[in-house]
DNA sequence: CTCGTAATAT
DNA sequence: CATATTACGA
């Protein structure tokens, strides 16, 4: 549905000599310039757009930049000498141009051309984040279903499983089929949301070890972006000569979207509180598949942190502390299949906190952890603007 | 091993 | 600076 672009104003030459030549037919000199400029800038805009890939687009950023090169300088020659008649063949730009990372070869990159439209890019507040308030689970994918396929071929990281063996990264691109979220038994809306599926971090890449240049291709949230593995490359060489003190390959960058944030913060609170909630027993409860203990750990420092700084929330009315798990409007389900009590008192809430661990303070402040802004992304996005402490 | 936290990387 | 990953001690 997104083909519902106003191309309408503009129109898109199916190449840049299609363009000139178009170009050429237009009697009036002064239109056409000003069609001129307003082609190059439009590809100034693609260019910005596609900035933030440019590591991933190297190639893309270089076409585009070559041609509003040359689109320049046919503006100058245009403003130059009105009259000239401007066609030119211009360059590469042709029917396919489709260099995905290595050579797709042909197998299918048919649809390499929508993993951009259904990312939402150029962050500036697109959309991510609004469907925190009521949406479905969208794209997560849960590992109900354990639908834990084989390791691709290509695994580079054999040794260190960690997780033993149940927590590897499906490689398979999710932006086609998405989020497999077909698992939930329980209707829970499984609806087609575009984009928005758990982001498999795919941590090993082809990356090139010999010249230690480390392809960090895709490590944008939801596009699989290339991530070809078609198994066409001949990527086996796997180093393993070097493996004694070399862990050149970081584990992919893990995207906590709302939705993941918001399972786990439900579980959180299921469990009882940031404090008593101990990492795996996160994870467990939030089901979603490919999620590591270390990886819900991480989320759980960084959690606890951000809830510690800014404690009161919403302190300015009496407003007081609205649990924060009622939010979504109508859960209709029975509940969860986890453990005995089903439906039986959600939110504990917290109380007995006799954590003596290291520092031993009971006295400290109060208990602020259930102050979750309910919905994702709560910490940082909603309101940190109350300062009652005073200092700057 | 798991958990918590610090160090470190992006 | 925020967030995620890794390292390390308990």
């Amino acid at each position: 549905m997104e083909l519902s672009l106003d191309t309408s104003l503009v129109f898109i030459p199916k190449t840049i000599s299609d363009f000139l030549a178009q170009l050429s037919t237009m009697e009036d000199s002064s239109q056409r310039s000003s069609e001129l400029d307003a082609y190059v800038k439009r590809l100034e805009d693609e260019m910005r757009k596609i900035e933030v890939f440019k590591r991933e687009l190297p190639l893309c950023m270089l076409l585009l930049k070559d041609a509003i090169e040359r689109l320049k300088e046919r503006v100058m020659q245009c403003k130059k000498m009105e009259d000239r008649p401007v066609i030119e063949e211009f360059i590469p730009l042709k029917g396919n141009l489709d260099e995905n990372g290595g050579g797709v070869l042909g197998k299918e990159n048919s649809d390499k051309k929508n993993w951009m439209s259904s990312a939402q890019l150029w962050s500036t507040s697109l959309n991510i984040f609004e469907y925190s308030k009521h949406d479905p689970e969208s794209g997560l994918r849960m590992r109900n279903e354990e639908d834990d396929r084989s390791v691709p071929e290509n695994s580079i990281e054999p040794s260190n499983n960690r997780a033993m063996g149940r927590t590897f990264v499906p490689f398979k691109e999710q932006y086609e089929s998405g989020f497999t979220g077909t698992c939930l038994k329980d209707d829970k809306e499984v609806s087609q949301v575009p984009s928005l599926s758990l982001m498999t971090p795919l941590m090993s890449e082809a990356l090139d070890a010999s010249t230690n240049t480390n392809i960090k291709s895709n490590n944008n949230c939801r596009g699989g972006s290339g991530s070809g593995l078609a198994g066409q490359l001949k990527l086996q060489n796997k180093p393993q000569q070097q493996s004694q003190q070399q862990q050149p390959f970081r584990k992919q960058r893990r995207c906590w979207s709302p939705e993941l944030h918001r399972r786990f913060i439900e579980s959180l609170q299921q469990l009882g509180g940031t404090q008593v909630a101990t990492p795996k027993q996160i994870r467990e409860l939030m089901q979603v598949d490919g999620l590591t203990n270390d990886e819900v750990k991480s989320h759980l420092q960084k959690y606890r942190l951000h809830v510690r700084k800014l404690p009161a929330s919403s302190a300015a009315k009496g407003n007081g502390i609205w649990m924060p798990l009622d939010h979504s409007a109508d859960h209709s389900k029975a509940n969860n299949s986890q453990s005995g009590s089903p439906q039986g008192p959600l939110l504990p809430g917290e109380f007995a906190k006799g954590r003596s661990t290291t520092g031993g303070e009971s006295d400290n402040s109060r208990e602020a952890e259930e102050d979750e802004k309910s919905d994702g992304q709560s910490w940082k996005g909603g309101l940190l603007h109350n300062n009652q402490g005073g200092d700057v």
